[in-house]
DNA sequence: GAATCAGGTTTCAAATTGCAACCAGTCTTT
DNA sequence: AAAGACTGGTTGCAATTTGAAACCTGATTC
């Protein structure tokens, strides 16, 4: 008797990813949660987006553990939708996706949002993918392994 | 006469970003491009995706200036789509949602592809957002502002 | 207690996706 | 040089997903 290999979703962790947080939506979504929204119409106002979509993406990214449902802070009876630590840990996902729109998709002069340091105020640094021992690689400079049962693959 | 602020996009980086490349196939397309695809054959057999669709993306790709088509390096009369410097510096968004998914959506003895450095054959570090004097930064220590003309807006 | 607001669900039309068939140039094989 | 296969698509159609608007229930405010 065989385990099956994949019971859900592909081998590679980009397609996993994108498979629970992938859509323009709950990207866009999770943006806002960093930026302190937690109430549904308050996500709903931000974003323009139709209430049902809304409220399917929310409740996905709950099932999938970005989000928890807790009561409203403000007493009231009503939940408000607050990051788990998997969620704050899509930071960087969200902050490439910026520092690369940043630099590419808009001229120089151009009105935009931009993320500032509170300590500070000034732009963060911008990312870097680095080796292990902190060497800054380019994408020529890796290559993709099968990890099967914690070891390398033929 | 007032000049439109806003002729294409929003002034979110991150939502005019994920209006260029942020559909499931865009990204895996870019991903794939990483580990050196280049033909429209290949592409289409390492993502299973219809053929319509993926010329569809590969085309808007090439629009928006990821890609560029050139002559095949193998000297015959078919092309090639290879990734420009605005396609490779998409880099740590791919990594940073990799590292996501492979800490978040695999069991530790699942099988899952990896991304190595060729030096040393090691995992790549895991990406971390910084402020500009290299302290490591969580969502709370951030804030969003808006820029007009390169100034803070009230 | 009436009106309003939060957080949805339902309905239906429109847009997007995916599959399969088809097609025009290339390239290889014989 | 003709036959067959491969490349890089396009077209048509069905199925799924999306979006706008109306509606609804419980909580809150007036």
């Amino acid at each position: 008797m065989v385990e099956d290999a994949s019971p859900q979703g592909s081998e590679c962790p980009v397609a996993r990813t994108l498979e629970s947080i992938g859509d323009r939506w709950s990207l866009m979504i999770i943006r806002d949660a960093f930026d302190g929204i937690r109430r549904f119409s308050e996500f709903q106002k931000s974003l323009g987006v139709a209430k049902n979509i809304l409220a399917s993406r929310l409740k996905t990214l709950v099932e999938v553990g970005v989000f928890d449902i807790r009561p409203a802070s403000d007493g009231s009876a009503y939940k408000e939708y607050v990051l788990t630590e998997k969620g704050r840990e899509i930071f960087p996902v969200v902050v490439s996706i910026r520092q690369w729109g940043e630099r590419f998709l808009f001229k120089p002069q151009e009105t935009r949002s931009v993320l500032l340091d509170n300590a500070s105020g000034q732009p963060l640094m911008p990312l870097e993918v680095r080796s292990s021992n902190g060497q800054k690689l380019e994408p020529s400079d890796c290559h993709r392994m099968r990890l099967v049962n914690g070891v390398k693959d033929a």
